[in-house]
DNA sequence: AAAAAGACTTAGAAAAATTTTT
DNA sequence: AAAAATTTTTCTAAGTCTTTTT
């Protein structure tokens, strides 16, 4: 499927929204005082978001590098005699500022005031929130607007959370299109250049120096494209598996990967290089020998942060090579030092270029993670002897197979433990109340016949389906309520596969996938019930 | 050759929407 | 009808990998 040309692209650029200044009324007190002078519109927003973080009771705002950051940003916006008069953050007083966002967020949570929020929201979205290429194809944006200013949050041990993230205005952004792009009133377009090789239609850059961009949206032909070449260098490199195995004998990194990323385990990332501005987390290149301890001479136990700063603590099953290898290469070294020092990211992802069809690192990933996920939902036995399988039966059968690739790509969501526990007693009281009332129904049922029997038999089938679903949800609680199913269904598994199965079951697609996400896998759809990824 | 910049994918948190329970 | 629970969507940080610059 060759991608069509773009001769043409018109848009209308991103939404650049222009700063609305507070009331002359509403100001920060330093102490009790007023502060000298007038606050710049970038230190007097600084000020709001600060304020709205207070008024959510953001836990950052606790953290002590937090409102240093903060503080060191907030003051290299004041004027000199500002800076001067302003030394200590602790004496910052927000009352006023709090007080006037309750004030406003009360007035525009009215029906009619959200109403209209919504309408004029639905009308940008309309003009800034599409692209129209060769004059004919209307593809939606991921972004209609470029992103608010505010507070750098970012992941648990990030050094630069609290930093300030100013508003990006016109002069920011370059847009990528054809024809008339005019800027907002307040302000003209960085530059504005036509190259169609490149899928995003607008970029800038932010005062922390991180590049945004805006892209089609996940359902453009662009992405659909690209998620289509995906799937198939990792098909491809199923194909290849035995004969790639066999040549990578030499390159001990890609036995590790291979080794854990091997279907009963849990898969690493390939590891970057990072700055000190980032949090301390690792990939398999970067690995320390800290993150590593030796079982035994076929068991490797890992314990390391990964992307996001989510943990990995695992045991693998390793062979003697590998075992080897790893040995000698921290024999010597300090807990600090990297297991494998003398390579980069690059020097595997280079010899992957070699064995062919566009190989990397992450295509391990894609292919580990959709292979056994093709494997699982063809292991599971589709029918009992009793009866035939209903709908709900299923799809346990499908989720339970996602979540077995949620853990193996270690895809982690953070529970409330307290409110996810009452609420799983609360399925299992309810599961025992809806079996109590199954069974006071099939009593009911030996004494009715005709037309009385059939309505009981159905009222009992619409019974049994609601408790097998609630019997999924406490499975995938019981089992894992920290794994996140979304995330290999949104990047990992072949779309194909799902379509498949459904087919094989009778299932309907809406049944397992969500209306974006059917939208984004249309591709798929062609997929006969005999595909096997 | 190494470092930095650029482009694009992947990720969990938070917000919003929807469904279920009370 | 309200509240609570759950699912879906949005948001943007944090990765991967490529290209450009030094």
């Amino acid at each position: 499927m060759p991608l069509q040309q773009v001769r043409r692209l018109e848009y209308a650029g991103p939404y650049v929204p222009k700063y609305k200044p507070l009331p002359s009324t509403v100001k920060l007190l330093y102490g009790t005082a007023p502060v000298v002078g007038k606050l710049s519109d970038d230190a007097e927003e600084a000020v709001v978001n600060y304020g709205r973080l207070l008024e959510a009771k953001n836990k950052h705002i606790r953290k002590r590098t937090f409102n240093q950051n903060f503080f060191n940003d907030f003051r290299a916006l004041l004027t000199p005699r500002q800076r001067d008069q302003i030394r200590e953050f602790r004496k910052l007083n927000f009352g006023q500022i709090t007080v006037h966002l309750r004030r406003l967020k009360e007035a525009s949570s009215t029906p009619a005031e959200k109403k209209k929020r919504k309408e004029t929201n639905d009308q940008l979205k309309q003009r800034h929130g599409v692209c129209k290429k060769n004059g004919k194809v209307v593809e939606e944006l991921g972004v209609w607007m470029v992103e608010p200013s505010g507070i750098f949050i970012g992941r648990p041990d990030n050094p630069r959370h609290g930093r300030i993230k100013l508003r990006i205005r016109p002069s920011d952004v370059v847009v990528n299109c054809s024809g008339a792009c005019p800027p907002p009133p307040w302000g003209n377009w960085k530059a504005q250049i036509f190259d169609p090789s490149q899928a995003w239609v607008a970029k800038y850059t932010n005062n922390l120096k991180a590049i945004k961009y805006i892209f089609p949206g996940i359902d453009s032909s662009v992405r659909k494209h690209s998620d289509v070449a995906k799937f198939e260098v990792a098909q491809s490199l199923g194909r290849r598996i035995a004969g790639v195995r066999k040549t990578y004998e030499k390159l001990i990194a890609m036995r590790l990967i291979d080794n854990l990323g091997s279907p009963s385990t849990s898969l690493t990332e390939i590891g970057n290089e990072k700055g000190p501005d980032a949090a301390d987390t690792v990939g398999c290149t970067t690995l320390r020998k800290e993150h590593i301890s030796l079982k035994s001479r076929h068991k490797v136990c890992l314990d390391f942060k990964g992307k996001d700063s989510i943990r990995l603590k695992k045991e693998f099953e390793i062979s003697l090579p590998v075992f080897n290898a790893i040995s000698r290469n921290i024999r010597r070294k300090r807990e600090r030092d990297q297991v494998f020092d003398l390579i980069q990211a690059q020097t595997v992802n280079k010899y992957l270029k070699d064995l062919g069809d566009n190989y990397s690192a992450k295509v391990f990933r894609t292919f580990n993670a959709s292979k056994t996920f093709d494997d699982k939902l063809h292991m599971q036995k589709m029918r009992t002897p009793k009866k035939k399988l209903t709908i709900a039966d299923k799809l346990f059968i499908y989720k339970k197979a996602n979540l077995a690739i949620a853990k193996l790509c270690n895809h982690q969501k953070t529970v409330n433990t307290k409110l996810a526990m009452r609420a799983l007693g609360g399925q299992k009281l309810n599961r025992q109340k809806k079996q109590d009332k199954l069974r006071i129904l099939k009593e009911k049922l030996k004494g009715k016949v005709g037309i009385q029997k059939l309505l009981c038999q159905r009222q009992i089938s619409k019974l049994e389906e609601n408790i097998k679903e609630l019997e999924t949800r406490i499975y995938l609680k019981d089992e894992g309520m920290e794994y996140a199913l979304g995330t290999s269904q949104a990047n990992y598994l072949d779309p194909r596969i799902t379509v498949a199965w459904c087919k094989r079951n009778k299932v309907p697609l809406e049944k397992v996938w969500s209306a974006n996400q059917r939208k984004k896998y249309v591709w798929a759809n062609k997929a006969t019930s005999q595909f096997r990824f």
